[in-house]
DNA sequence: AAGTGGTCTAGACCACGGC
DNA sequence: CCGTGGTCTAGACCACTTC
């Protein structure tokens, strides 16, 4: 016989999600303040703070001090997405994982990424081709280059023993990075790779990592037809 | 000259989040226990427990009762996207917003749809395609599925005047949601309203929600080339 | 059994930002 | 100015999980 000693913050999110969705709180609508909450729920002010913030991250709310907090017209969904490990994303599907390194070069940038990462013109880069392969079939092939003048150990690593993906994650820690999800073609080279007829849609990700200021990495992956990424809003 | 009085959850967060980047907390390794590091740092444990919880969110650390808190060998990166509603995705880019409804119909779900939401066979559903435009250039395909058992004021909605897109938002709260990103060629139909040739890759999000256990809606949005979808890390 | 994180409380002070 | 949310503290109890 659970008679609850306390009422939890997960109690008061429940609630709150309750008066949202029947529009008890409409939307738009200022909801009390904190302290009258607290004595509403029977709880301390701090458990309420800590439901309506996370309920104000997921974007359901918009708290401001001194304006109170409203709920949001037009709530803008949040949806979290795991990037994996490749290696990892395929062994967890129960599949085999293979890993070929396509090409290892020690070059200059091409014009757009030297542009974006603002580098003086003789600076090179090593730039890594390479793919993974999901029970034998071609899984995604990856694209990367890296700021050797930042990650130095790079030049002396073994990339056909390592895949290059596994290797920055655990050599290359970044401060912050920008990820972008799109959708192209494949060309010549790529749908030789992933055995798929040119002109086939691929999804696409790229990422670019930063050490504060300086460049890291810049991996583009193209991803055999079939790829998804999903989660839970 | 700010003399802090007491120590913040972000100096923590900041500070912890540089001894596991330089390696002083090198990955796999067991922390100090939350009440070690309030007295390293000179705070309250409460205030450590917000940090360290935190960057357990975002992915970098495992915490388990008993078992102590670990930095994580290979960080799965956590990326937070936001889903707005496509006018004002269209609007903040500074484009006019446009939208035409192609089809409305009540008519019995597809196949798999049906099947997906165990719906009985008699059960019909409200299908509603449509398009929106940017500065007048078709944006995006939206084809939804509306289970009128549940929503069903959206019978009696005008969708010729509000787009479907905004009126399932407003009027079809949901407690959870499947969200999936994909990769697609351009059907026949598909290439016609967006202007381009058939075959083309198209971004593709399909979004399904719930109201518990009562499906809510399944929405398919297909982008005309060029869309992507761009967060950080 | 015991150590660790998870959370609640009451009270306090502060920072922001409408008014 | 002053109401509101944002956060800190100290102390407490609890839940989980490993030992």
């Amino acid at each position: 016989m659970s008679l609850k000693s306390s009422i939890s913050f997960q109690d008061v999110k429940v609630e709150a999600r309750r008066k949202i969705a029947t529009r008890q709180w409409p939307p738009g609508d200022l909801i009390p303040n904190e302290e009258d909450l607290a004595l509403e729920f029977g709880c301390s002010r701090v458990t309420v703070n800590r439901a309506l913030r996370e309920l104000a991250e997921s974007g359901l709310l918009d708290r401001r001090r001194k304006a109170g907090t409203r709920v949001v017209v037009n709530p803008i969904r949040k949806a979290t997405l795991s990037i994996p490990i490749t290696r990892h994303e395929i062994e967890s599907r129960g599949h085999k994982y293979r890993y070929a390194l396509l090409l290892r070069a020690v070059t200059a940038p091409p014009e757009p990424l030297a542009r974006a990462w603002k580098l003086r013109d003789d600076i090179n880069l090593l730039h890594l081709t390479s793919l993974h392969f999901a029970d034998g079939q071609p899984f995604v092939i990856e694209d990367s280059w890296i700021n050797t003048s930042v990650v130095k150990t790079a030049l002396n690593a073994d990339f056909t023993a390592t895949n290059a993906n596994e290797w920055l994650v655990q050599n290359a820690p970044f401060s912050h990075g920008d990820i972008t999800f799109s959708s192209a073609c494949a060309d010549q080279a790529q749908s030789g790779h992933l055995k798929v007829t040119c002109g086939t849609a691929l999804f696409v990700i790229e990422r670019v990592t930063w050490d504060q200021k300086k460049p890291i990495t810049s991996v583009r992956l193209h991803y055999a037809p079939g790829y998804q990424i999903r989660t839970t809003l």
